[in-house]
DNA sequence: GTAAACGAGTTCTCGATTAA
DNA sequence: TTAATCGAGAACTCGTTTAC
């Protein structure tokens, strides 16, 4: 008899046990209540949905998700979501990495692409390191993943590319995330809207003599670079043909918005910076009337 | 030091749906 | 018909923070 099937027979008299087949190794463990065996049975098979793909493909881009923001982004529950990304974990499609805890409680697990999800993208496989560096990017990967839930199930076709890949092509100024827009409706005309995100954490130094990185001097290489017209790179990697762009600034807090928003209203005189808070944004979702325009005195604007 | 509170993940059930 | 999957809910574990 061979080990599986001894242990088959030890599970079947002892009802308080269960056996989890792990690289052929056997581990008996306490059983929490019935159809444990059944449910292990069930998750040593694994057919990859397009969703799964999909998953890799969020994952590729964003380097590292949550559970939530998968949820999130396909409209899961966030228990099946939970489920799925197990059963994809045990293959090795994907891996996770417990993400610093910043509040109480544990703090959520940040999901990878692993050797054989790399594998199967034809991708290097790279484990996110935790610096502030990726602190940052899943603020901004916060954002990009409520966005493109706030367009899901809509006529609204919305591509976004997170900073991490616009630096890599090494341009003038380097916002937070780039996306784009398409009526899906409306796709012979290919009209298409780019929106350029700059998310600010607080920190940021509003404006100063002295310092060369505030934001005020990055609002004047934004209209510097709105008036020159030149749309080539976003062009080149949506695939798209823009004419303009607008910058959506989330600020932290109401109080930095007004402060920022008087900045702009001296600097961009064409009206295409926007402004909000990240409390707005979350509350009402993008395509609400949460938008301040500085440059034109205009208020609670919708983004289309 | 410790219990309580909190947040996130885990295990399991049940019923519905879908594809083979 | 059957197996696989999903959605939702309940009850649970685990790790961390906080108040006493």
């Amino acid at each position: 008899m061979s080990n599986v099937a001894r242990a088959v027979e030890a599970a079947g008299k002892n009802c308080q046990l269960f056996i989890l087949f792990k690289q052929n190794t056997i581990e008996i463990r306490p059983r929490f209540r019935g159809g444990a065996v059944s449910h292990l049975k069930k998750e040593n098979t694994m057919h990859l949905e397009d969703r799964d793909k999909q998953i890799f493909s969020y994952l590729a881009k964003f380097h590292c998700l949550t559970a939530e923001h998968v949820a999130l982004l396909f409209g899961m529950n966030i228990k099946n979501c939970q489920r799925r990304l197990r059963k994809l974990t045990a293959r090795n499609y994907i891996q996770f990495i417990q993400s610093p805890g910043i509040s109480a409680g544990k703090s959520p697990y940040l999901f990878y692409l692993g050797e054989s999800g790399c594998e199967l993208m034809n991708i290097e496989f790279k484990k996110p390191r935790l610096t502030v560096k990726l602190s940052h990017q899943q603020k901004n990967t916060d954002i990009l993943v409520k966005i493109i839930s706030d367009f899901r199930d809509s006529d609204i076709l919305c591509e976004v590319i997170p900073e991490h890949i616009l630096r890599e092509e090494q341009p003038s100024i380097i916002p937070d995330a780039a996306f784009m827009l398409q009526r899906k409706s409306n796709e012979a005309t290919k009209k298409q809207a780019l929106f350029l995100v700059e998310n600010c954490e607080g920190t940021e130094i509003i404006s100063s003599k002295s310092f060369n990185q505030d934001i005020e001097k990055k609002f004047i290489s934004y209209v510097s670079y709105f008036n020159d017209g030149d749309t080539l790179l976003y062009d080149r990697l949506f695939g798209c043909s823009f004419k303009r762009f607008r910058v959506l600034y989330i600020a932290s807090s109401l109080q930095r918005q007004n402060s920022i928003s008087k900045i702009i209203s001296s600097l961009d005189s064409d009206g295409f910076i926007w402004i909000t808070t990240i409390e707005l944004l979350e509350q009402k979702g993008i395509k609400a009337e949460i938008w301040q325009v500085p440059g034109t005195g205009e208020k609670e604007r919708r983004l289309l």
